[in-house]
DNA sequence: AGGCGCATGTAAGCCGTTACATGATTCC
DNA sequence: GGAATCATGTAACGGCTTACATGCGCCT
């Protein structure tokens, strides 16, 4: 009933108030961490989730040539989140670009495998001190022990970025190594 | 120009030669562990492949009511492959149902809090066992120490695979505690 | 007799990306 | 003067999912 995407939009409107605007931009940070979309695609889902009165919005003053509607999630989209939380997961197919480039890292010489595992090890460990540091931010509020405010659902999903990060460099750094041993043994 | 789901279909094919069929129940085990299709997006991808030389095929007795088609890889298919793996990865838009879910976690009651994370314990601790096993079974050949074999490529996914379950699980463990620490807090 | 596995294909529809369109204000 | 930010929308297109279609051989 209610698309993913939907879902998305009423966990960020159940932390407060945004225009569809505000709504793509935090498709960036924190929310386009696990989340993201256009706004091509927000502006739609979002007069969708008004047709079911799950949100709605009031016209405020803004600087854009249409007038400026601010959205704010109704009772109704309440209980449509905490469905959607609660629900079954229906485990959607996985589609993991880099481990797909791992799997056939056999094809390629040795400079192009050890640059590809060394550019994976960038990427996830400039996203861990993204996470970390957030997560610092985040533990200091003591708003982030209470179990119903949406603070402590940031420090709980925050820490499973670190720690997710934090295998995936040490996986990377491992892979460089057994590249090393390969090519050494190659070399004999 | 060779589209992701492409590109997988390579990187299946440079490991041997596959029917439309057998490809898509590949799908499965192991190669649906980071990616997926369905058959009829892999037969279209197939035809588009052959199209532009980089697969061929050779009719084959078979037991469907059509023609039973075998592919191959050509090497103009196993230059693209190459081209694929050491080229740029364009970071694609992280959709973390999982994350998404426990992110709006706050709004729901404990009892369904803690069923969330149980179900997400047991489907990662599930994922861990299979990588695990199998991971055991590659390792075990020697050629998975060969750099230039795809059993290989195929440990080194696995150890990725088996890190990344490790990590959700020790976090999901971790999750736990909290809700309980939480809930504890609540009830003085 | 009916269901499952083999085997390939088409078609409708949804979801997501990219591009087009508009227009005021602020900063360089 | 030109670029960036705010702000909302439409349209074309491609990828993915779901369903329809066909038909043989084997097992129960």
């Amino acid at each position: 009933m209610t698309s993913t995407l939907e879902a998305a939009l009423l966990g960020v409107l159940a932390r407060g108030e945004h225009t569809g605007y505000s709504l793509a931009r935090m498709m960036g940070r924190p929310v386009g961490y696990f989340w993201s979309a256009h706004h091509s695609q927000i502006y739609g889902a979002l007069a969708s989730l008004e047709d079911r009165a799950l949100v709605r919005h009031t016209v405020i003053e803004g600087a854009g040539p249409r007038p400026t509607k601010r959205y704010a999630i109704t009772a109704a989209g309440l209980d449509a989140l905490r469905e959607f939380v609660a629900g079954e997961l229906v485990e959607p197919p996985t589609r993991d670009l880099e481990t797909l480039k791992m799997w056939s890292m056999w094809t390629v010489d040795p400079g192009s495998a050890r640059a590809l595992v060394e550019r994976a090890y960038a990427r996830h460990a400039s996203r861990l001190t993204a996470y970390e540091t957030e997560l610092a931010e985040v533990s200091a509020d003591p708003d982030s022990r209470d179990r119903t405010h949406p603070l402590f659902a940031s420090r709980l999903t925050l820490e499973g970025g670190v720690r997710s990060r934090r295998a995936a460099v040490d996986w990377c750094a491992w892979m460089l190594g057994e590249l090393a041993v390969a090519e050494g043994a190659e070399a004999d």
